[in-house]
DNA sequence: ACCTGAACACCGTTCAAGT
DNA sequence: ACCTGAACACCGTTCAAGT
């Protein structure tokens, strides 16, 4: 299963992370304990200061896996349409929302301020970049094709990013746990926001 | 200044609120300890359970606050223009725009996820549903001015929660730091993302 | 290189005791 | 009623020491 070649470990970064997502998913960012992360991978509770700094890159480590699952379902919504852009927006903004209900935590430790800015690695920051920027592109190449209003690609971009990323922000911290429970009524919802979205509120 | 009326304090239920929420903005989350509250109030660290039941309940006085707030801000938006929703719905964004950004830490703490819906009080869900039924009523006079979309009111009322939901919870996690740092671009774009939400993306 | 155990400062929480 | 000090279990972090 694990590579188990080195001394002890073999793979103890991977199994570090693992075991930290698995206790953030069951128990919040607040019962995260380095102590309980080390000792769930079966190590002392000093061993991961060879792997993170401390706890706060471990933290930021978690939530960088999040923006990398991100980007890549963002970069493969161009690749699965590549001739219809709206197609592409559509499954972006499904592909949000659904891994901000997959993974409630990790959402709320990518965005719910946790870490602090001083707390961003650099790998962190890039692949928080490359999420934005594989919406960008969506938004770039509906505007390519002629169907989009005529406003900067950055804006139109930050408003879509807002509303789907407000909606994901809102279930993954439990404020919707009324109005959409089951994973039909959220999809259903969000076709009928994002084509508000589209079409606009006013008559 | 304060009361201290009784046997030391007399409002020291305020007084720790207070204090906590200076070392919320000032550290964040994580740099809020009760102990270290409780020393800048100038009580022993045990003082604060005869206000509230542990850690989490003082964090959820707090979040509450900032939803008192939130629904003040909502409601005021309709008796400030009684007979224009839409400009009801502009000053709304805006205000739900400023207190995420005059509060980042606040603002976190109420839609982070750190505290877990176990740990909301009923006090806190009160305010809550105040602050998102100030902004459906501003909806509804919406559509009865005949000015919206024929849509459910709670689908419009989701969508424009989430977009300013989603803009603010970027501002104040700091993630459009690069995009929009002084005032009143934040004013400007919110002015455009409305806009667009309004009449739509699509041409 | 990788891991451990002891140690330190700090934290949340409880409880018997004081006024 | 309101507050305190001692106590306990837990935590993040450091460091000298082990293989």
């Amino acid at each position: 299963m694990a590579k188990t070649s080195g001394y002890h470990h073999g793979d103890l970064h991977n199994a570090l992370l693992a075991a930290a997502e698995a206790l953030l998913e069951k128990q919040g960012v607040g019962g995260v304990s380095l102590r309980e992360v080390a000792k769930t991978a079966g190590v002392s509770h000093t061993a991961p200061y060879r792997h993170f700094k401390d706890k706060n890159a471990l933290l930021a480590a978690l939530a960088t896996t999040g923006y990398v699952r991100l980007a890549e379902a963002m970069e493969a919504c161009v690749r699965d349409h590549p001739e219809d852009p709206l197609q592409q927006m559509s499954q972006a903004s499904h592909a949000y929302v659904e891994l901000a209900i997959g993974h409630p935590q990790v959402t709320n430790l990518m965005f719910g301020g946790v870490l602090q800015p001083a707390d961003w690695s650099d790998e962190l920051g890039k692949e928080s970049n490359r999420a934005f920027e594989g919406l960008l592109t969506i938004v770039r190449n509906g505007q390519e094709s002629g169907r989009y209003v005529d406003k900067e690609t950055r804006e139109i971009a930050l408003l879509v990013w807002s509303t789907v990323h407000g909606f994901s922000m809102l279930c993954s911290a439990g404020h919707l746990h009324e109005v959409a429970e089951d994973p039909r009524q959220i999809t259903a919802l969000v076709d009928s926001m994002g084509g508000m979205l589209m079409q606009g509120i006013l008559k």
